[in-house]
RNA sequence: GUGACUAUCGUUCAAUGGUAGGACAAUGGUUUGUGGUACCAUGAAUCAGGGUUCGAUUCCCUGUAGUCACCCCA
């Protein structure tokens, strides 16, 4: 809801002042200077009280969406074996040159790649198996029983251009498999994926896969793909004669209809594959069946990453209008350890996109995690109460009873008003007298009853009414 | 990176070339020790910088941010 969280520039208390004095004199100098102003060139006393551009605070009220992401992220990961790995936000800029593909659009243009002190040119990860395929790599954990199943959440950094659903800091869930090519290891990748978005409530999901084969046969097909386009150049559209250099895969999801025409021809890439993967798309094609989750072959579909081998899949989901959000997606990369330097390691994994599956938990309104509300409330007055409802509230807190308080606040009324407020059960009294004698006011909210209680007494009396309350519920 | 649209209290919606109004929320109160309704009061905003103008929040330019499309992706 909080969405708008743009607020500009605001000069401490100043700005009302600086207003009203009119310096303008003094600002025509500084006009020419200003060109494209980076905003980091706000002078000193200034302070830019914005975040960066594509990055977010997730305030409190989204907190509960992204805790039961979480939960069920972790749960997820449990079930199924895996285990937590956390890897630094930043890593060495070959790392991901050499593993994601220095001529892909993420590492051409969108990585945050800087130099430290130290000279090292380094850069945020803009996701995650690359870090995980080195800690692997760099711990030796080639030596664990196979499969290694890692697991990882975290942010992930792509200076794009952001949108709804789009941010340059924007959050992932990750897990990886390491050490097993058997297809079935695919299939069951893609039921945890399938398990998780339907743990999280989300409907209209759609899994598409494909398999791009080794990069011998991807490359002899990209050649008879280009050979194909070439041919029909002139028929494509502008975009498209652009990607037929850049990257001609890509005219396979033009949605010009021109172009959707010509590519419904055009060769595919399973018909260029090598027999073992074509084997192994066969067998996972064929685990899936048996697991009965829906999943679509998309042959034209082409993940953004150079390491992938073989399988390819993602995740959709449609809105009411047929709007498709990518969720996540993944696919298996057998030639990235060795390519990095460790010992020859099959291995599949996938990540999915928080931000856009809170997002979509949003749209579809499916609940988010409830954290436990406060059933009791405390209320003091005067200045001896409050100096022992200081010591009830640790007391009660010890007790496992949940509580709120308002301890800033004089009047019981107002007191009473926020407890109402929380929709608590009970509310516990301390005054002037009940300080004196060590005792307390048992209100209960519902029925509005209310009863005088010793200090001994009252974690038992109160636990009593919170009991009853359950037991009239239930 | 390209193009388009937008920018007002915490939120949301108004209005105007002569310094902004409501709703919700917040805070306090309606005889000082008792909640939900009601009533009253209070605080709170024209994204930033520049230009045009006697005067701009309103018109123009630039920047910034958001949204959308592209690029691409999660």
């Amino acid at each position: 809801m909080a969405q708008k969280m743009k607020k500009g520039v605001v000069r401490d208390s100043k700005k009302k002042t600086t207003k009203k004095t009119d310096v303008s004199k003094v600002s025509v100098t500084k006009k020419t200077a200003v060109k494209k102003t980076p905003v980091a060139n706000v002078s000193q006393e200034e302070v830019l009280l914005q975040a960066l551009r594509g990055m977010r605070d997730i305030l409190p009220d989204e907190q509960p969406y992204w805790e039961r992401v979480r939960k069920v992220l972790s749960h997820a990961a449990q079930e199924y074996g895996f285990q937590r790995i956390d890897t630094p936000l930043v890593e060495f800029v070959h790392l991901f040159t050499r593993s994601i593909g220095n001529q892909t659009d993420i590492v051409e243009k969108e990585m945050y790649t800087f130099q430290t002190r130290g000279g090292d040119k380094v850069a945020l990860r803009p996701e995650f198996t690359a870090g995980i395929a080195r800690a692997f790599i760099e711990h030796g954990m080639g030596v664990l029983p196979k499969p290694v199943k890692l697991f990882s959440v975290g942010p992930v950094y792509r200076y794009d251009r952001p949108q709804e659903g789009r941010y340059r800091e924007f959050w992932q869930g990750n897990f990886d498999m390491f050490g097993e090519s058997d297809p079935i290891l695919d299939a069951q990748t893609i039921q945890l994926a399938y398990r998780v978005v339907q743990q999280l409530g989300l409907k209209n999901i759609e899994f598409q896969v494909n398999s791009i084969g080794v990069p011998d046969s991807r490359r002899e097909y990209t050649k008879a793909l280009l050979r194909y386009l070439e041919a029909q150049r002139g028929k494509l559209c502008q975009n498209c004669r652009d990607r037929l250099v850049t990257n001609p895969m890509r005219v396979l999801d033009c949605k010009e209809d021109k172009c959707i025409q010509l590519t419904t021809h055009a060769p595919q890439s399973l018909d260029y594959l090598d027999q073992e993967s074509r084997d192994h798309f066969k067998r996972l094609l064929e685990y899936l069946d048996e697991l009965e989750l829906p999943y679509t072959i998309n042959t034209r579909l082409v993940r953004g990453l150079d390491y992938y081998t073989k399988t390819v899949f993602e995740i959709w989901s449609s809105d009411k209008e047929g709007k498709k959000y990518s969720l996540g997606g993944g696919g298996r990369y057998d030639g990235l350890i060795e390519s990095l330097g460790g010992e020859p390691t099959p291995a599949i994994g996938f990540g999915l996109g928080l931000d856009r599956i809170i997002l979509e938990m949003k749209r579809t309104q499916v609940k988010p995690y409830q954290e436990a509300k406060p059933k009791v409330f405390l209320a003091q007055l005067g200045d001896m109460a409050k100096k022992k409802s200081l010591r009830l509230f640790s007391e009660l807190e010890k007790n496992g009873i949940l509580l709120a308080e308002s301890f800033g606040r004089g009047s019981l009324k107002s007191q009473l008003r926020v407890a109402n407020r929380l929709g608590v059960e009970v509310t516990i009294i301390v005054g002037q007298k009940e300080a004196l004698d060590d005792t307390a006011i048992l209100k209960d909210m519902v029925s509005g009853t209310q009863e005088t209680v010793t200090h001994e007494r009252l974690v038992d009396a109160v636990k009593k009414i919170l009991k009853s309350n359950q037991l009239l519920q239930g």
